[in-house]
DNA sequence: GTAATAGGTCAATGCCGTTGACGCATTTTG
DNA sequence: CAAAATGCGTCAACGGCATTGACCTATTAC
């Protein structure tokens, strides 16, 4: 842990660590925060006997109400087989529902159910919520950077 | 049911988004930016068929170096079967050596070869790398919110 | 009518991790 | 010193979960 105290900027950054500490710290930290994030819900999940798959699921969903198997299984990059059980268990707890498109009787697509709709919402609620609050704690200045950084590693990733 | 419920869709680019949108756009850009951040020592390991597995191994041995099979195998909170393949897997490719402790003989010490070191630091590297892009382009002032806002969050899971 | 498409399902396999039970040196203890 | 405890390695059985491959049904397109 050397760390170069080579500190030349203002003492506005009283606190945060510089240089090579700094970066250390970002990896851990990212760590930290994810987790926090996914505590919760994964929590909740299990109590139902669900996986983060199955929040996948719910999750894009939700996002994008009567999208097709296919277009799930694109989406999450899984096979056919591996998307099979998780659809059919959330159907047998009335999560989602399944119903031939007008379009195309081949096709179904798929919906959450209202207790879908409100699972979700739990999930994703828990998560907006801790971000909201770190948002809130941190300021609208230190979220705006924060977006910026992230978007900045982001792009390294193919986002759309 | 009903037919097409007006959901605002994806994530709005060019602005900073707010209000709801804003933290749905949180987790979508936190996992993009953790894969971003993962992608590339990811494939660095699976260049030398290891996993993330041996990743935590050479991470935990870089940082404390000497330390006991027991004790990384509760830092890593993994059972001693698990430990022991990815382990012997290292020694092979000789990027960490065990020797028994002078202390007590029955322990055995782990530490990285030369080899390990260069890649334990071309991994982490690789990662810092990029944070450090991401902090030089978002500017030093985004640095620091991005900071406080990833603090925050991580304090709500037990973060030291 | 025939081929292609969307989806479902059975079966075999592989990767990882787990628990459980021993075997073996090497301390530590009474 | 003998007995118990400790640190480590290993064989074996098992479970979760995702993968590939093959086959089957509806439905649509040419």
């Amino acid at each position: 842990m050397s760390a170069k105290t080579s500190i030349a900027k203002g003492a506005a950054r009283s606190v945060a660590p510089n240089g090579q500490a700094a970066l250390n710290e970002a990896w851990r930290v990212m760590h930290f925060a994810l987790r926090a994030v996914i505590a919760e819900p994964d929590r909740i999940l299990a109590t139902r006997g669900l996986t983060r798959m199955h929040h996948r699921i719910l999750f894009f969903v939700a996002h994008t109400p009567g999208m097709s198997v296919g277009e799930l299984q694109a989406t999450l990059d899984v096979t056919k087989q591996a998307l099979n059980a998780p659809l059919r268990q959330l159907q047998t707890q009335r999560l989602i529902e399944l119903a031939k498109a007008d379009h195309d009787a081949r096709v179904r697509e798929i919906r959450l159910s209202e207790e879908g709709v409100a699972l979700e919402a739990q999930l994703t609620g828990e998560q907006q919520r801790l971000f909201a609050d770190a948002f809130a704690k941190a300021g609208a200045q230190a979220h705006q950077g924060w977006r910026m950084v992230m978007l900045q590693l982001a792009t390294h990733a193919g986002m759309k």
